[in-house]
DNA sequence: CTTCTCCTTGAACTAAGGTTCAAGTCAAGT
DNA sequence: ACTTGACTTGAACCTTAGTTCAAGGAGAAG
């Protein structure tokens, strides 16, 4: 049942190179070998779907390595990393308005459309007089 | 009323350094200058704060680039990055229920929860048998 | 005139997240 | 015995989006 890197690489399409790279930066326990060679157990193509779902989300290596660690940090990091999720989706938000936009307006520039400058100004970060 | 670009920066919140790197990847129009320096017209602000607006959306500089050509590539490029945008909103999503579940979990390894893992499997992309 | 501040340039450096390469090992098939 | 194919390693390289540095210029203040 235990796999080599190849078929792992195979089934969870996250190349062995990098599968190699997660595991040199601590990221995945080191697996037994056979006659040198990595051989994994089902369970850990779940682990790497996991790390690449986080990582696709958004989050570097490092935090994926504290977000695996035990509970004293992580509480803080995952509440401030969620905070930073919400600031993105806005952020996402922001640029598909924009982009949709550009779609229907048709000018040569389109930082110049009026529309698009109103709306860019409805989404300055309101930072507090100082 | 033109200004340097250190005022520039100031306002804009971009470093002098970020500003003349766009410059010369063709990003911006290169500024007048007077006696060697840079200066800018106000509108330029503006083209700026749009450019770092869609940087923070994930557009890369030389999509950002070809945003700003002419019309004939454009369109099918915008298409496919707002299609883009679309599945990074899934992706944060799906960031978000993982840890505010990470949050809530206490488990020693997320990874071996198994509300957690029947999640993940909802969430597999469900490409067609071949 | 000296000093200060802000500007200029090209070149080198950085960080993350890998990929690619050379050289070698190992088990299996012919 | 030899070839094939998949694996191993460390080292070097890559890309993006800048930053930092060294060396220098221009104008204002004192």
């Amino acid at each position: 049942m235990r796999m080599t890197i190849g078929r792992l690489a195979e089934i969870t399409k996250v190349p062995a190179s990098a599968i190699r790279y997660w595991e040199r930066h601590g990221l995945l326990p080191t697996p037994e070998r056979e006659s040198g060679q990595r051989r994994y157990p089902p369970e850990a193509a779940e682990r790497i779907t996991v790390l690449r779902t986080c990582q696709q989300a958004g989050l570097s290596l490092a935090e994926i390595g504290e977000f695996q660690q035990e509970q004293p940090r992580r509480e803080a990091m995952i509440r401030a990393k969620i905070t930073e999720i919400q600031q993105r989706m806005v952020d996402l938000d922001h640029a598909h308005q924009l982009l949709t936009h550009a779609l229907r307006c048709s000018e040569e520039d389109i930082v110049r459309c009026p529309k698009f400058r109103e709306q860019m100004a409805a989404w300055q970060t309101p930072d507090p007089a100082p």
